[in-house]
DNA sequence: TTAGAAATTGGGAATCATTCTCAAAATAGA
DNA sequence: TCTATTTTGAGAATGATTCCCAATTTCTAA
């Protein structure tokens, strides 16, 4: 059964790569697998670590960066820094993320329609005002999980 | 006249020093004045060039570290994920960013209190469903002046 | 199905921003 | 001014990411 639905996976995997153009390799199958699976992005070190196959640091960036020029997946930043990867499909389109300082998980967040026709217009008025052909924005949100976590600007020693 | 408004920026910039206990050395003064002049943030590499004086890159980050502390300045990442700074006095409070991929540079934006007020609402809803508590968000747009320039994700080979 | 062409990979070296180190220099304050 | 403390300069170290290129894999078309 686990089997079964491994195998689906796969072949609908190997049907996304396809429709882009890409050739099937087995890094490319694996690092969307190991996506596919995780309930939220994954930094390239986790996509590393989570890889039953071994696969270099190097690979899976190359492999992240096709699959992104594909728009099969959507890259961006942690707060560290560190670039972090999402099935595109996954996201039910556009959305914004949640970052934990104390355990270093980021999770997706949607805002509802009005919510996100207020954040367009204030874009279209911005852009407007600053001459500006505006092609993405992000909205993220930083916080501690643990009741005991400290704002990271408070501990000054 | 310009060196009569050099020497007040520089006494307000002392002051400033003196006020959050941090002494009064060159290279932190420059950067402050350097900062102080800026119409908008700036990336250390860009503190390097355009200060009169030498100081070096580890300089640089050292003093940007020790003013962030003292809340003196602010930081925040580039699309490139380089450092950016600001004086934090120069910017009426929250504010958020707006970043030309063309020209490279960085603009301030200000939202309308009622907008900011919304978005405190969202961040309330989503850090209650979620047990976290928030510390922090941003909001950024990504855009390009020149009427020549293309979406950063378009231009495949 | 198979050969050759084209694309991709492995893995180590290179790069780039940032941090670290520590002896020398500057600052603060009695 | 003198001394303890802080800060600086300059280069080495680090860590994430990119580059390189020979070896391997995938694709295509006969």
């Amino acid at each position: 059964m686990e089997r079964f639905v491994e195998e689906m996976a796969k072949k609908q995997l190997t049907e996304l790569l396809r429709q882009e153009g890409l050739s099937i390799t087995s890094p490319r199958l694996n690092v969307l697998a190991i996506l596919d699976e995780s309930d939220g992005p994954l930094s390239v070190e986790n996509i590393v670590e989570l890889s039953t196959i071994q696969i270099p640091l190097s690979t899976v960036y190359r492999v992240v960066a096709d699959l992104l020029d594909a728009r099969i997946v959507s890259t961006f930043s942690s707060p560290d820094k560190k670039l972090l990867v999402e099935l595109t499909r996954s996201t039910r389109g556009h959305h914004h993320h949640l970052y934990c300082q104390s355990c270093e998980k980021v999770f997706d967040i949607d805002l509802d329609t009005k919510m996100e026709r207020l954040i367009e217009n204030v874009i279209k008025d911005v852009s407007d005002s600053h001459g500006m052909r505006v092609y993405d924005h992000s909205f993220e949100i930083y916080g501690t999980c643990d009741r005991g976590g400290h704002h990271p600007r408070s501990d000054q020693d």
